[in-house]
DNA sequence: CTGAAAGCGCTAACAA
DNA sequence: TTGTTAGCGCTTTCAG
């Protein structure tokens, strides 16, 4: 690899000339901007991103870190991160910790301040604490989509209105004259999510619909889980009409148990989910679900942290996405008659 | 941030002396590691690795650029090519690009030798023009499953035999008495998936049938792609009975188009998808499927390219993974009788 | 066992 | 308009 003194002999300049013509500052010469274009063209001359990163003391890259690539929900989110943040001239990096918290830990350790100028952490079970210590270093850090928010003013964040996903949800069942409900809660790395079925479960009651503990099933957010836990369901309560899954995954997984038992969605049982993913809409019947809107949310984020770091003052720090939305597809209708 | 120099000071020591307790070079006293040590502790001190990466030319990054994170392989595939290079000491850091050749081609000039001690591509649609220019660098690059074997002996890769990935599905229907089919052939960025169907239709050959090219579909690697495909084929030649995908999503995709109109599978058509990704064990029915083995051709990517990183002279260069194998679930049956 | 000093490849004042 | 000169934070001989 050439390097810029390299360069720099060839075209009889100085390396501060190269650098010059390389980030067009408009000190030079046209001849010599010429001269050293030649150059570096006849060396196949390509800037060490290293060696600027510690010269300038900012590296254009930020970090992604992200409990599980495998969830759809993260690719979705990933692609679009990747986007904004190339437009903002910064690298995406791309840090999955397998759903383990001490991975995520390591990362950003390790990453934040040095290899990063800023990250941004998804759902991988870091403590506030880990975050707190870590903003002694300059390097910013957000937190996406928190399902708790009691992480204080003083850390940056993204955050979607579950409670509202959830209710808006028990309203469209609500409506549709389910009376006998189940839900089923997803359990991340977060914790429950427990704002989603709160608001749920309380427009259920706006209705007079109550939501025992009996018909909530409480399990890993993944297809499977989704899968067992209707199985659960309708073992035990054969008479609900619907059931509300803290996720689309999830729903994905149910949709899968009813259909082993040759049970018909929606004309047998309803299900609705949450977040709106690709699948929701690939799935057969198509997904009726909330949207939590993957793109404004990834796209708040990323550049709130990139504002965040060219601005260390930039205000605010705390950014709402826009309330979720219904999304009506085939997977809900009238409860049925029986 | 704090810095070696400032540890060294709180030390008592200089530079040198931090950075040999840093890497445990055995060469440092008891008492000075312990004095360094709290110095660290108490600073909160956390290496700079660009820094690091200048002084030893060696940044303990790779790259692994691919066409579109929202295809289910790819996440898949980054899952464990994250995990081995973990356990190697390397960052993984994903560009995804959008299934554009340029970003691709930016990605690669930029990060190759710089950013980057190596860099994994996975059909990104990037000539081997550009590889080869690339090459001048010391910063290995190495393709993974590539379709085209043309890349010659200088390039190091990976490659996947996809036309006994064809054959064998080829055999397992002809095995079920299939005689009618049809087939929906993906167009990646690099190019039709033909080997595997050249693969496919060769097996038939051997059987008797034929697949002419009324049959075949050519159609964007996607869960749309393979509906659309599905619906085509139906309306055109509704006496099929099995249908051959060259992968699984696009077998997804097909499956719904079947569903849609009340065409069971495999009863009424059989269904035989390329790779086996998790949606396939996901589906119902479950997606009869010729697996590739993503683990395995993520993991020898991966350590090729971290072997070539090591050792320069590493050999071999071109490795070849284990052929694929059947895995038969529920979308494949006996032909119809009718 | 520890320190001094050079240098990785680049940027950024400041001079000339 | 261009050259000189310091660093950025770290590793790594080579002396001491």
């Amino acid at each position: 690899m050439a390097t810029l003194s390299e360069v720099a002999r060839l075209a009889g300049v100085t390396t501060a000339t190269v650098s010059n013509v390389l980030r067009n500052t408009q000190k030079v010469k046209p001849a010599t901007v010429q001269k050293v274009q030649e150059a570096i063209a006849a060396t196949g001359y390509r800037p060490n991103l290293m060696a600027r990163a510690l010269a300038e003391g900012k590296s254009s890259m930020v970090a992604l870190v992200l409990p599980d690539i495998n969830n759809p929900f993260y690719p979705e989110f990933v692609r679009v991160a990747e986007r904004v943040a190339r437009h903002r001239n910064y690298f995406l990096m791309v840090c999955n910790t397998d759903e383990r918290p001490d991975i995520g830990r390591a990362y950003l350790h390790q990453i934040a301040g040095t290899l990063a100028d800023g990250v941004l952490v998804l759902h991988t079970g870091i403590s506030a604490d880990d975050i707190n210590e870590l903003k002694t270093r300059r390097s910013p850090i957000v937190l996406a989509s928190e399902e708790k928010v009691d992480l204080g003013d003083n850390i940056p964040h993204v955050v979607v209105n579950f409670h509202r996903a959830g209710e808006i949800a028990g309203q469209h069942l609500l409506a549709l004259g389910h009376t006998r409900i189940g839900a089923i809660v997803g359990c991340g790395l977060e914790g429950m999510q427990v704002g989603r079925l709160d608001g749920f479960r309380s427009a259920l009651e706006v209705g007079g619909v109550a939501l025992p503990d009996a018909v909530i099933r409480n399990v890993s957010d993944t297809v499977a889980g989704g899968h067992d836990a209707a199985v659960s369901l309708l073992e035990q309560h054969p008479d609900i009409t619907a059931i509300f899954c803290t996720n689309d995954l999830m729903a994905y997984g149910a949709s899968q148990a009813l259909a082993d038992q040759g049970i018909r969605i929606p004309q047998d049982i309803s299900l609705i989910g949450v977040t709106d993913i690709q699948m929701a809409r690939d799935m057969r019947p198509a997904l009726t679900t909330v949207a939590l809107g993957i793109e404004q949310v990834a796209t708040l984020s990323i550049n709130l942290l990139l504002d965040l770091i060219e601005n260390p003052a930039h205000q605010p720090t705390i950014v709402r996405v826009p309330d979720p939305v219904l999304v009506v597809r085939s997977s809900t209708g009238p409860v049925r008659s029986i």
